[in-house]
DNA sequence: GGCATAAATTGACCGTAGTCAATAATATTG
DNA sequence: CAATATTATTGACTACGGTCAATTTATGCC
């Protein structure tokens, strides 16, 4: 027999939750300690992990409240401009770090099913079907490949320049980031035609 | 004063690489654990992190090793179709499973940098960018951007395939792959010109 | 209400990645 | 060949993610 969640269930996964927001707020994604998050919630270590198969998991969780939010009041681009202007907002979005790459990496498929990077992600690749199907439509783009295909390769090259934007190391990261952000324009203009 | 490196120096390096090499054969990377691989290389923990920041770098250089090998072979493609098996062997490659998918994403960039997976994906990127050169030149494939610029991007489109075709969980894995596969060629086609 | 069952919570405990002050081995210099 | 400076190695130690048998709390049913 399945039983219905409880209310209490709701709250603790909640309390959990807003503990973890204000962490990385101060600390950062990497600051983040399981002890902490669990003495703030006022909960045993144990209930963090009933809750969250294990800390990755739980960062994918706060990082897709966060850029769900973010990316609320994203329409479908209806023209060229649009388009590159929320492409431009994405890469942007998921460049913020090195964490947030590795994180969406592994959780933006079917492998992050429950925490919302997935449903997050379908969204915004629905978004840019739609919007390369109104311009393939009015004729201001190439019919060369359906809008599911092209939406989703537009999807994997911001993925490829927010990744390509994370150096930990060396140089100066505006020169890092001005070069992925170079990339991902000269791609998306070859994928969607000049 | 910087000195020369100590040939013991190399020596201990390749003994844990060597001890890595047949842990990583039998138990697989995620089986991996440092213990195991200083008990059979015979050497102290410390030693271990002297040498390699951390089990992902250490992961990472293996990995390096055994890409550069499998892929030492391939040549700039000089038709559409020996274009069209490459980037299917790059896939493969990559797509053996989520740790592959992860140190890629991971270390492929310069974040990687003195550990082989750089220079290796470096050189995969080249190679495409050849064969597209040439191919445009004999007028089989668009001018519409610089082959360097049509190579991230089809690399991009190939890590993307790779880690979609990652799904831990849920269903046929068979039956994702294929997916994975078919996505690839429909982008690539998309990026490349039908 | 009272009983049975399922679900949520607890916290002591464990495994392992990673640290670091101390020591040993090698290189350089005069 | 000392004497000295660098680099490599050591292993006991720490920090932290993750486990699990025991316990508490809620639910469903009569």
């Amino acid at each position: 027999m399945t039983r219905k969640v409880q209310a209490r269930t709701l709250a603790t996964r909640d309390r959990l939750l807003e503990a973890g927001r204000g962490i990385v707020a101060t600390s950062g994604m990497a600051g983040l300690r399981t002890e902490e998050v669990v003495l703030k919630a006022g909960t045993a270590k144990g209930t963090f992990f009933a809750h969250f198969a294990d800390r990755d998991h739980f960062l994918a969780a706060l990082l897709a409240e966060r850029l769900t939010e973010s990316l609320a009041a994203e329409r479908a681009p209806s023209d060229r401009a649009a388009l590159s202007g929320l492409l431009a907002r994405l890469y942007l979005a998921f460049a913020t770090d090195a964490d947030t790459v590795a994180l969406l990496a592994r959780f933006s498929g079917p492998a992050g099913a429950g925490l919302g990077l997935d449903l997050l992600i379908c969204r915004v690749v629905e978004l840019l079907a739609e919007g390369v199907a109104k311009q393939q439509a009015a004729g201001e783009m190439a019919n060369a490949a359906e809008p599911g295909v092209l939406a989703e390769a537009l999807m994997a090259l911001v993925f490829h320049a927010a990744a390509s934007a994370q150096c930990p190391v060396h140089g100066d990261p505006d020169i890092v980031r001005t070069r992925a952000e170079k990339l991902l324009r000269q791609m998306t203009a070859a994928l969607l035609g000049a």
